[in-house]
DNA sequence: TTATTGATCAAACGTTTGTTTGATGTATGA
DNA sequence: TCATACATCAAACAAACGTTTGATCAATAA
């Protein structure tokens, strides 16, 4: 009879393993998954180092758990910005202000967002099927406000440059953070800092798309 | 068995050297340094083992020849888009246009920009000696030339919202190249796609800091 | 010729890697 | 009380790592 007992009372094993998931996403959104050892790991997390088979059966298996931590990843109200009465301006705002909102949180949140984005650069394992399922929402969600804002019921390739560049932003603030806040510190500082970023790049992204709107009116008329 | 030349059978000692360089760029682009073994490496140039240490002395040594290998990352005629005679459009679509200019060439000079900025998610070592005196000035340039556009004299934290805007766009589009690839393939597709993405860019970021003018202007009058 | 030099090799080096083991301590349930 | 389940530990494991060794081969110079 080996059903699971209760072991509420028992905060030992639920402890340890928690500080092993929160030191190895520190440890991996900060050195990388192959430079960082489970040994390591277990140092930071102040246990034995087969605590880590223990709970997660191996390295993958810890990487994977932390990767796809639920109470980090879930953003609940997403996608906001794609609401049908908003203003091309404040959608776009909106949607800055969405993808900033990690920067905001704890640095754990930030960190699960530095191990996905770094999936990019390193294709191995989980990206395609995890990257896949949160990339290309986004992509798609940005694609169809641009595209209702410029009365095109397709996605030319103007349109998906314009969505490229407009995600493009956001992404390179994120995964260049570290430069940015070596170069230029007072543009992340804080939180009203952040919004102030938000506020301008939804600026400038609208401007781009008012830019393409002008630009393709003007064909239209001409061509017509 | 054809008759072999004079120096045939004894290879250069040059061309060894050269084909791990090779190689070594590919693999470290594609994997990264630590999930890059020396005897994949090896393996993949056709050498010893030993021939690494032989000569780059180490493993570190080799990835350091790989990542400053001149013939590669020396860009002889950049930074024109600065040039004052340029308007404004004209000169941001230059700077695109030099900016995916390596996409444009062989693997190898892809390779090594895949390097550097994969340095930028993982600051060690050579990051603040090299990559300091790359994006630094790419910045300045920028910035100067968006100034020079607004008739302002020291970057505040709009235009340098603005520079970041800009730049972003580009180093996302070559560093999210794989998944561009694999979402919109064809925009990347051949020399001519290019072309017609930095055009794009350059009218898009065109776009932004006119917006950014008029902004600026407005406020000017209104507090004047 | 012989001596020397540089390139190449298989093999082994000592470490570090991720993982497993078996023992020990401890709280819980009967 | 005893017995079971669980958490933790030091130690050991095989495999892979970067690196070194010493021999071998080919070519050059004396």
């Amino acid at each position: 009879m080996t059903s699971p007992p209760q072991t509420a009372s028992r905060t030992d094993g639920a402890e340890a393993r928690q500080k092993i998931l929160l030191c190895a996403l520190k440890l991996f959104a900060e050195k990388g998954y192959a430079k960082t050892s489970v040994r390591q790991i277990a140092q930071a997390a102040q246990v034995n180092v087969s605590a880590i088979s223990y709970y997660f059966t191996d390295k993958a298996g810890l990487y994977r758990t932390v990767f796809s931590w639920p109470s980090l990843v879930a953003r609940p109200c997403e996608y906001g910005f794609t609401a049908p009465e908003l203003p091309l301006e404040a959608a776009l705002q909106q949607f800055y202000m969405e993808f900033f909102q990690p920067l905001k949180m704890g640095e754990a949140v930030q960190d699960v967002m530095k191990l996905r984005y770094r999936e990019m650069l390193e294709p191995t394992g989980i990206w395609e099927e995890e990257i896949e399922n949160e990339i290309k929402p986004h992509h798609a969600a940005m694609t169809e406000l641009i595209c209702r804002h410029l009365d095109a019921r397709e996605a030319d390739d103007a349109i998906q440059s314009l969505v490229l560049a407009c995600i493009g932003m956001a992404v390179h603030l994120f995964m260049g953070q570290n430069i940015i806040r070596t170069m230029t510190p007072q543009l992340l500082k804080d939180h009203a800092a952040l919004d102030r970023m938000a506020a301008r790049y939804g600026r400038y992204a609208s401007a781009m798309v008012l830019d393409e709107k002008i630009r393709r009116t003007g064909i239209q008329e001409t061509s017509a």
